[in-house]
DNA sequence: CTTAAAAGCGTATCTCATACGCATAAGCGA
DNA sequence: TCGCTTATGCGTATGAGATACGCTTTTAAG
C-alpha cells in the first residue's frame, strides 16, 4: 500500500482501490473472481455451504491462496453483501415519490430474492459499497421531488430499509422453512396452537384461533403480506409529506 | 413419548411436554437449565461464541450431556429465541390502540436490547414458543378495541414485526459495529462518502453529503431514527382504521 | 543477474458439531 | 431382594472449517 487513501480497509477493499503491484508474480485470481465464486456457492447451496475451501475448490485455487487477496472470511461476506444485490438501476422518469418507491422497493426484493441468503449476512456498518450506494441513492432521488428536508429523506429511506431488510428476512426464512416442512404451516399450525393457546393466558390470540384463520393450509404469501405493511409505510410517508409542505 | 400429542416435535420441546420418565436415572440437567446457561453465554459473549462445550462447561457436565436433552444445537438455539425475550407483561387498561401498539414496541425493542443476539437466530416458522406467543397475543390484544377485521390485525401486527425486527437488527448490528470501531461512524464516514461518491454516478448522495449531513460525529440513534420510522408505520394504521371504521 | 516483493500453497493447529457405545443409576416386576 | 429395562452421563473419534506460518515460485526493478 504505497496509495495515499486514508480510507478505511473495508472501504478500499470494496471499492477495489489496490495500488498495482509493480513487482512479484502475477496475481492468478482476483477479488472479483473470488467474490463470484463465493456468490455461486451460496446461490446454489445457501450461505451456510461457503467455506474458503469450496469457494477456493470452484476456482481451482488451493484454501489457502484466498487469503492473498481477502484478509478474512468476514472480509469475503462484506464482498458477497454487495456482489449480490447489484447496482440499482436507474427508476424510470417522472414518476412521483410514491410509486417511484414501490418501483424500488420491488426491485430490492427482487434482488433479494435472488440471493436470499444476503439478509443472513452481518450488517458492521452503514452502506459504503458501490452497490449498496447506489441503491441508496436512487431511494433518495425517488424522494426528491417531494418536499421533504434532506433530514426528512434520510429517515424515510432508513426506515424503509428495515422494513425491506426485516420483510426479506422473514419472508425468505419462512419460504424456506415451508420448503422443509410444508406441514408446519396452515392447517398443521392451527392444530399446534389449539392444543397449546389458553384462552386465559392468550385471550386475543385465542379468538383468533377459533375465527379459524388457521385452518386453511395457507402459506405465507409475500406479495400479499409484504406489500400490505409496505403501504401501511408508504401512507404514513404520504401524511408526513402532506404535514410538511402544507 | 408414550403421550398421544401429535405436535411437531418443536413445539413439544418449546412447551416442555414431555412425558415423565418412569425408569431410568433421574436427570441431572433440564432443558431449562441449558437454555438458562446458553443465553448466558450469549449475553456475555455473543451468539457466536455459544457452543455445545461452553454451555456444558458453563454447567459443570460434559459435552454429549447435553444431547440427552437436546436433539441439536438448532434445537438449543430455537429454545433460547424463546426463553430470551421473556413473556410479554401486560398492557395497561385502557390504552387506545396506538399507545398501547407504542408501549408494545418499546417493550420489544428493550427485551432485544437486553439479548442483541435474537436477531441473529434462525426464524424457521411462524411463532410458537410460549413468550412468543405472549407477544403475539398483546399486539392482537392491543388492536382489540379498533374495529379492524381479525384478518387486517393479523396483517398490522405482521408488519410491525417485520419492521421491529428490521429495526431491532440494524440498530443492534450498527451498535456493535460503533462499539468495535466508533472511527467508522461519523466524520470518518463522511470522508469516505466524499472520496468515493461521484455526482454522476450517485446524484441524490451526493447532494446530501455536499450537505454536510455527515460532517459530525453522531452514532446512529435508535431512539430517535427507530421511532422515527415506526411513527411512519403507525401513522399508516391510523389511516386504515380510518377507512375501514368510517 | 541479482534481489526483493508478491502470489500460491502444504502443513499444522484449534475449535466445533455430533455419531457411537459403554457405564451408571433408578424404578419395576418377581 | 434380584435382576431387567430404560434413561442418563460421558469418553472417544470423526470430519469440517478457519486460519497462522513458512517455503517455493514467479516477476519486475535495479
Amino acid at each position: 500500500m504505497t496509495e495515499e487513501n486514508d480510507l478505511p480497509a473495508e472501504v478500499a477493499l470494496l471499492w477495489g482501490l489496490r495500488d498495482t503491484a509493480r513487482r512479484g508474480r502475477k496475481p492468478s485470481l482476483t477479488v472479483a473472481d473470488i467474490t463470484r465464486a463465493a456468490v455461486e456457492v451460496a446461490d446454489a447451496d445457501g450461505i451456510g455451504a461457503v467455506s474458503m475451501a469450496k469457494v477456493a475448490e470452484r476456482l481451482g485455487n488451493a484454501t489457502m491462496a484466498l487469503y492473498r487477496h481477502v484478509k478474512s472470511k468476514n472480509d469475503l461476506l462484506l464482498l458477497m453483501a454487495d456482489a449480490a444485490i447489484g447496482p440499482a438501476p436507474a427508476l424510470p422518469e417522472g414518476l412521483e415519490w410514491r410509486a417511484a418507491l414501490t418501483v424500488w422497493v420491488r426491485g430490492v426484493l427482487d434482488a433479494l430474492r435472488e440471493h436470499p441468503w444476503v439478509v443472513h449476512l452481518p450488517i458492521s456498518g452503514p452502506p459504503v459499497g458501490p452497490n449498496n450506494l447506489s441503491w441508496f441513492d436512487r431511494a433518495l432521488g425517488a424522494l426528491g421531488d417531494s418536499g421533504l428536508s434532506e433530514d426528512s429523506k434520510v429517515g424515510v429511506v432508513m426506515g424503509l430499509l428495515t422494513y425491506v431488510q426485516g420483510e426479506a428476512r422473514l419472508s425468505t426464512d419462512l419460504a424456506a422453512g415451508y420448503q422443509e416442512n410444508p406441514e408446519a404451516f396452515g392447517r398443521q399450525y392451527g392444530r399446534a396452537l389449539a392444543a397449546v393457546v389458553d384462552p386465559e393466558r392468550f385471550p386475543a390470540l385465542s379468538k383468533l384461533v377459533a375465527s379459524g384463520v388457521f385452518d386453511a393450509d395457507v402459506p405465507y404469501d409475500e406479495e400479499v403480506d409484504g406489500l400490505f405493511g409496505l403501504n401501511l409505510y408508504l401512507d404514513g410517508v404520504a401524511a408526513l409529506i402532506e404535514r410538511t409542505t402544507r
